[in-house]
DNA sequence: ATGCTTGTTGACCGCTGGTCGGTAAAGCTA
DNA sequence: TAGCTTTACCGACCAGCGGTCAACAAGCAT
């Protein structure tokens, strides 16, 4: 009285469906909120299949927020010209629109990486790449002295902390935000090298 | 040819013990890393004796965290005398050399935090009341304003993740890092203020 | 129509947090 | 010392988790 049990796809037909359906729902429900079962059940599939594309729950996550991570890259990608601090606001200010239309996937995001290291080091090395840009362009060297690098790290925590409560209350401009951020840039910049004479900082 | 199969202790004992255990154990692994089987087994008592003790894993979690909270709530404390800025370094230096001698508790207690919402709230609850002291002696005002409160929840930001920086690389000595903290908040009220001149400070 | 490839599945594993009815240790009484 | 009561305590169980695997079947080539 029926079909056939299950359909054939093409591998990578079947990849892109199993990938779009975890990335769906990882923009909805934090990494420990949801399981493979769902997912799997989420695309009219076993969990089986599921593991067979990907070899477990932190690749599909890993692959799914690539998918994000990629528009997140281009959006932040500072237009080339302009002083270094006019860049970097351009590139927040991309950061923040995003965020301000994608709040509850940001903050899944967010709850998804604090939770478990290997997520950790997906949105960290989605981050490294910038900073990474900002400390060449500052300091002319690749590794930053210690206390560069651990005011810019503070200052990323800052950016998050600053972010999580602007989203959840909503009661300041974008513009004010970035304002708060940027003043935050600089300080982080002047304390380093308060703290560290030798670092020299090639500002505008 | 044996003693009792198990002792029956005193209530206000057993619970002692238990949250020893705990204590030790949630010092020693992040939260989602210690199962309630392997804090029962180390207490040489049945899984279900700790859950007649504790409704649950993330009770017994708050119940150890505040043992330390104590300790760190004491340390932190201001002398009370001095400029406000002197203040709130003495309790910063305070807070550093605790970490700096538990470095490993700290980290885990942090991972515990971001990892669970719950557990998040245990610490940012700790917090709460040292940062009303502080807005209350700022501006006098017990809510503070929306561009003064998300600059300072971006200061905590920037402090765990200094800190997280520090503790990971150790190449900074605890005063540089005061430093930048110190610089970090003085930064933050200035554009707290800088986005909404509304804002009163008084400073020292 | 038959066979082959391989995409797909149900059943299984060890583990988790959490629950529950029953057991036995210690104190009180006689 | 024997019996009785109280309740601290435990073994066995549950649903759900991430992850594995042998076996099935869909669809193509013959």
């Amino acid at each position: 009285m029926a079909g056939p049990a299950f359909t054939r796809l093409n591998v990578d037909e079947r990849r892109r469906q199993l990938l779009d359906a975890g990335s769906a729902l990882f923009a909805k429900y934090a990494f420990e909120e949801i399981s493979m079962r769902q997912i799997a059940e989420a695309a009219g599939v076993s969990k089986a299949l599921l593991y067979h594309y990907f070899p477990n729950k932190i690749e599909l996550f890993k692959a799914a927020v690539e998918e994000h991570a990629g528009e997140l890259q281009r959006i932040t990608e500072p237009s080339g010209q302009g002083e270094p601090i006019d860049q970097l606001s351009e590139s927040l200010d991309g950061y923040l629109a995003w965020i301000e239309h994608n709040a509850e996937t940001w903050a899944k995001l967010m709850q998804s990486a604090a939770a478990l290291p290997e997520a950790r080091d997906v949105v960290q090395s989605f981050r490294a790449a910038t900073l990474q840009n900002i400390v060449v362009r500052l300091t002319g060297k690749h590794s930053p002295a210690p206390a560069l690098r651990t005011a810019l790290q503070g200052w990323l925590g800052y950016i998050d902390a600053a972010i999580l409560d602007w989203v959840a209350h909503r009661d300041l401009t974008r513009e004010q935000l970035r304002g708060l951020l940027i003043a935050a840039f600089a300080a982080a910049l002047l304390a380093a090298q308060q703290a560290d004479p030798e670092i020299q900082l090639q500002l505008a």
